[in-house]
DNA sequence: ACCTGAACACCGTTCAAGT
DNA sequence: ACCTGAACACCGTTCAAGT
C-alpha cells in the first residue's frame, strides 16, 4: 500500500492529505469505512497523530461535506430568472449528492453542511428567493424545504425497497432519479411562485 | 434503578422489556446513549443477555421505528378523498416524528421503517393515489417523495442553524414547523394533482 | 510542531458453559 | 430456553514523552 519510512523520517502529514485519504475511505468502504484508526493505518501514522491536523472526526467530516458543495454552480442572482436560478442551484447540488451517495447519511445526520461552501449556497438562495418577492420567514421556510428536498431525495436512492413496494428489480436508475428529483421539484417551486404571488395582490 | 437480584433468580426479560427500555434510552441519553451494554446495564443483565431476544442492535432500530409508525392513523382510502387522505397520513406521520425527534436520524439512515406498520402505510398511500389517477411509477415517485419530505422535515428541526442563516433565537416553534410543513405537504399535493389531471385529458 | 507508545473508557457480538 | 464470564476485534480520544 504505502511505502515503509524509515524510524525518524517525519510522515509529513497535511490536513489536505488526511482529507484526501478520509475521502479515498469512504468511497471504498463506505461509512463503516471512515474511522480514524483506518485512516491512520492507510497513512501509515499512529491513530492520535491525526489530531495534530484535525480537532475531531465531527470536524473532520464537516470538512469533507462542504468540500463537496464548493463544485455547485451558483448563477448570478442579478442574471438569472429566480426560479430557474434556484432550480439551477438544486440540480446542481442533487447531483453532486449522487456522486457522493456515500456522504449523504452524514448530510444528514449534520444537517447540511455548515462551512462557507454552504453559507454562500444559502445566501445565493435567500437572494433568489427574494427576487420571485420571498423573503423573511417564508423565505427561509422555502430554503429549509428545498435543501430537505434535495438531501432527501438523494438519501432515499439506495436499492433497499421503500415501504409497500416490492422488489421491481434492482431499483430506479440514476436517470430515473434525477427525473422523479426535477419533477418533484418542479412542484415546490411552483407551489413557491403560487404563494408568492397570491401575497403580493 | 432497579432492586438486585438473588443470585440464580431468572432476569425474565423479554423482547417488549428489551424494547421499551430501549425507547427510556432513547428519550433520555438520545442516539449516543442506546448502546447494547446501557441497555443491558439498565435492565440489569450482562450485554450478552440481550441477543436471547433480539437477534442485532439494527433489528431492534428497526422494530422501534416500525413501533412508532403503528400509531399513524390511516383513513379509509374508499371513504375519503385522496389528497384529504394523504394529507392526513403525512401530517399524522409528521407530528408522531416530531414527538420522536431522537429517533429521525435513525429514520434517515435506515431509510424508512420497514416492518408491517410502514406496509400497510404504504399501501394505504397507493391505494390513495390509484383512486386520484396516479399509478404505476408516477404512484412510486409520489410516494417516495411525500415520504422524504415527512422524515426530511422532520429531521431539519434541531436548533442547529441552516446554512446562510445567523441565530435567531431558539430556532421555530413547534406550530410553526409544522404550518411550514404543511404548507410544502400543500405544494406536492398539488403538484402530483395537476400532474395526474393532466395525463388524463 | 509533529509524531509515537501506551492507555482510558468504551463499542457490538460470539462462544462455551451453567441452570 | 435463558443467562453469565470471558473474550475478540474493534472504537475515538488523551496524555506524556520524544525529536
Amino acid at each position: 500500500m504505502s511505502l515503509p519510512r524509515s524510524p525518524g523520517q517525519r510522515a509529513g502529514l497535511t490536513r489536505d492529505l488526511v482529507l484526501d485519504a478520509a475521502r479515498d475511505l469512504l468511497t471504498q468502504d463506505g461509512l463503516d469505512g471512515l474511522t480514524m484508526r483506518a485512516l491512520a493505518r492507510r497513512l501509515d501514522v499512529a491513530p492520535n497523530a491525526l489530531y495534530s491536523h484535525v480537532p475531531t472526526k465531527t470536524a473532520l467530516i464537516d470538512d469533507i461535506l462542504d468540500d463537496v458543495l464548493s463544485a455547485v454552480v451558483v448563477p448570478d442572482p442579478d442574471l438569472t430568472d429566480w426560479q430557474d436560478g434556484l432550480r439551477s442551484i438544486m440540480t446542481s447540488t442533487h447531483r453532486l449528492l449522487l456522486e457522493h451517495v456515500e456522504l449523504v447519511p452524514l448530510y444528514l445526520v449534520r444537517q447540511g453542511a455548515h462551512g462557507p461552501s454552504a453559507q454562500r449556497l444559502g445566501k445565493a438562495m435567500l437572494a433568489l428567493l427574494l427576487r420571485g418577492g420571498v423573503s423573511g420567514t417564508a423565505a427561509r421556510d422555502a430554503q429549509r424545504a428545498l435543501i430537505v428536498h434535495a438531501i432527501g431525495s438523494a438519501a432515499f436512492t439506495s436499492r433497499r425497497p421503500l415501504e409497500g413496494e416490492g422488489d421491481p428489480g434492482r431499483g430506479p436508475s440514476r436517470a430515473e432519479l434525477v427525473r422523479t428529483f426535477e419533477r418533484s421539484l418542479s412542484w415546490l417551486l411552483t407551489g413557491i411562485a403560487t404563494t408568492a404571488e397570491a401575497r403580493e395582490a
